[in-house]
RNA sequence: GUGGCCAUGGUGCAACGGUUAGCACAGCGGGUUGUGGUCCCGCUGAUGAGGGUUCGAUUCCCUCUGGCCACCCCA
């Protein structure tokens, strides 16, 4: 459409206008329409268990915690990889494991219109493995670093910190089997907990690998029979499915029993030893706070070595045990099971609500950024259609104003204008334009000063602080 | 998946086996046409869904749905 159009088609439909049909009685014109709402004869479908809106209100956390996202990924060389949310059932059966929860029954399977059996992604590492094969990013220079952020499903009972849908972000380095590459990943979650200012402390652990393991798991296991009088249920459960779970029982029966229990560290063959001497050396040097976690076992099958949870600093956390706000570790060995050359790999997950939990349980509040400099009230037609131009002139200069300019009253707009929290108000009204000025109000003090039209947005920028 | 508690306008609460289900906050409108955050007035708006017991149910019972809590597990 061309510009010249404009005035003409504009100018044409107001004459057009200015004979209006005849209408039917008005008694009240400029009372407010009546608003009839229908009967609630129909009910209003409400959010699937375990998931949730995430309200304009609580927004400002999550562009915290994105923003902090892309700083500190940015600054280790992390590009971002998205996969799709729904993946084939099989992707999760083979990696997580068979035997584990979230695939026996945590997984959000179903059959699609295809009759394909399809999963919704309840975790990050696979889709991520699946991606480094299918792109073929073997031929890229190694190791090749992503992250990821996005939504995680999993269908569970509903819980404090738990939900079916909630959001993760994670990073995978694949191609580099050095223990530095540990650290830099274990570096790299706990500095994401220290700049949005929760303190935590590491949890670390090794599993050793398919060598070692293995013995470990058997004297674990010979161990615990000679206990089983002393067992929990769970335990007794636990003993013939997940031998390593074991120490994760949190009954307190059981405590003695973990107390004398063998240490996998005592298990760990050369390698294994050595690579993780090396990590808590190099986390040492990076005076990332750290303790040695021999109980410490993760809920997926294809860890290998070092394996890690981020907690709660000890100070922070009140009274009851303290949830992981995330974890990871090594996975060697999951590239060559999805059908990969074999590629060393690790990563972590972090999950956001529990961050942002967190966040308020202590206080943390992110500034409001989305908080407008300037609200724009107009009074009469004229003015408001300057208003509207001027509205137009502040955006392009990159000035966050709002308006209503449906609006009538001045008092209405400032009510706005006050409950937006705006920094500034700019009143124009037909005095204001036919003197060719606007007003501008700081709400705060009530002050108000006259300005030049022309020099609106200059004054304006001043007056925030921009130049 | 197991067990417990719970469900009233947008939010937080109240009420009773029986008239129009109260209150506060929020929302909208107004307190004479150009000044907000205080005040005053008015309006809108709810018994989660489905069954049953009963002359009558929002209230009692059952099922479902959802929420909270613990376990399991996890982020």
């Amino acid at each position: 459409m061309s510009m010249k159009q404009k005035k003409p088609v504009a100018a044409k439909i107001k004459t057009a206008v200015k004979k209006p049909a005849p209408r039917a009685a008005t008694p009240s014109e400029n009372a407010a329409p009546k608003v009839v709402s229908a009967p609630r004869s129909v009910a209003t479908p409400q959010t699937l268990r375990g998931m949730r809106d995430i309200l304009p209100a609580e927004q400002k956390y999550w562009r915290f915690i994105s923003r902090k996202i892309e700083e500190l990924t940015a600054s280790y060389g992390y590009e971002r990889l998205d996969t799709p949310i729904l993946e084939e059932t099989a992707l999760f059966v083979r990696t997580a494991g068979k035997q584990s929860d979230i695939v026996e029954k945590e997984l959000f399977s179903f059959l699609d219109k295809g009759e394909d059996n399809v999963s919704l992604r309840p975790e990050g590492t696979a889709p991520l493995v699946r991606a480094y094969i299918n792109h073929g990013m073997v031929n890229l220079p190694q190791p090749v670093k992503l992250y990821y952020v996005g939504p995680m499903f999993r269908y569970e009972r509903p819980q404090h910190g738990r939900f079916r849908e909630h959001h993760q972000f994670g990073v995978e380095v694949f191609g580099d089997a050095n223990a530095v590459q540990d650290s830099e990943v274990i570096l790299l979650a706990q500095l994401f907990y220290k700049e949005i200012g929760i303190k935590t402390t590491v949890h670390i652990n090794s599993l050793g690998c398919a060598t070692c393991r293995p013995n470990y798991a058997n004297e674990l296991v010979t161990y615990y029979r000679s206990k089983r009088a002393h067992l929990c249920e769970d335990c007794k459960r636990r003993l013939a499915k997940n031998p390593l779970r074991l120490l994760d029982c949190k009954e307190p029966g059981c405590q003695p029993v973990k107390e004398t229990a063998p240490n996998i560290v005592d298990f760990l063959d050369e390698e294994c030893k050595n690579h993780l001497m090396r990590v808590l050396e190099y986390l040492d040097d990076l005076q990332v706070p750290y303790v040695l976690a021999p109980h410490l076992v993760r809920g997926f099958d294809y860890y290998n070595r070092t394996v890690f949870e981020i907690m709660l600093a000890e100070e922070s956390a009140e009274g009851g045990q303290s949830v992981a706000l995330g974890g990871g570790g090594r996975y060697d060995t999951l590239v060559e099971q999805l059908g990969g050359r074999p590629t060393p790999a690790c990563g972590f997950g972090i999950g956001i609500e529990r961050v942002i939990l967190q966040l308020k349980q202590q206080m943390i509040e992110p500034s409001d950024d989305r908080r407008p400099d300037v609200f724009l009230a107009q009074l009469g037609d004229a003015a408001r259609r300057k208003a509207f131009m001027l509205f137009e002139e502040l955006r392009a200069a990159s000035i966050p104003a709002t308006a209503n300019f449906s609006k009538g009253s001045l008092k209405g707009q400032l009510e706005i204008a006050n409950r937006l929290n705006a920094k500034y108000t700019v009143i124009l009204g037909q005095k204001e334009v036919i003197d060719g000025t606007i007003l501008i109000r700081d709400m705060e003090s009530g002050m108000q000063e006259i300005v030049l039209y022309d020099k609106a947005v200059a004054e304006i920028k001043k007056k925030i602080g921009r130049t």
